[in-house]
DNA sequence: GACGAATTGGGTAATTTGGGGA
DNA sequence: TGTGTCCAAATTACCCAATTCG
């Protein structure tokens, strides 16, 4: 099933485009690997799913890249 | 067939392909080194992955080949 | 040809990244 | 597709010498 199902109804945080690992790894043209790996040393803020998978949000990709 | 069709809407959002130095200087026939330096001194833009490497954009690459 | 300024590459150590496999 | 780990390759920043350009 897709994992993009993003819609959250909670009230508390604004509803947010959420990216996958593979899709930040395109924007920065690294490896997915690496963005795990950011994560992990605190350079990106991450959620998780249910899963254990983790996402990223749009906001956080954008700070980044804007410096 | 992709997980999820993230549009990117945002314009900070690079949706574009994106060159290692290492490319970069192979194609200009330069040390890496020399690239970064192009970086440095405003002849290149560049993006900044958080681990603090250079990636460059295609089309900036071209612009320089070809201007 | 000589001169100074700018560009480039070599060498090094520390960090970041990607490949392979589980 | 994504995760976690190990290891080799790539990249970075620094200083210094050689080369190139006007």
């Amino acid at each position: 099933m897709p994992v993009s199902n993003v819609v959250e109804p909670d009230s508390t945080g604004p509803t947010e485009q959420l990216l996958t690992p593979g899709e930040v790894a395109h924007i920065f043209g690294v490896d997915p690997k690496t963005v795990n790996r950011w994560s992990l040393t605190g350079k990106i803020p991450s959620l998780k799913t249910p899963g254990g998978q983790r996402r990223y949000r749009q906001s956080d990709v954008n700070a980044l890249l804007n410096g």
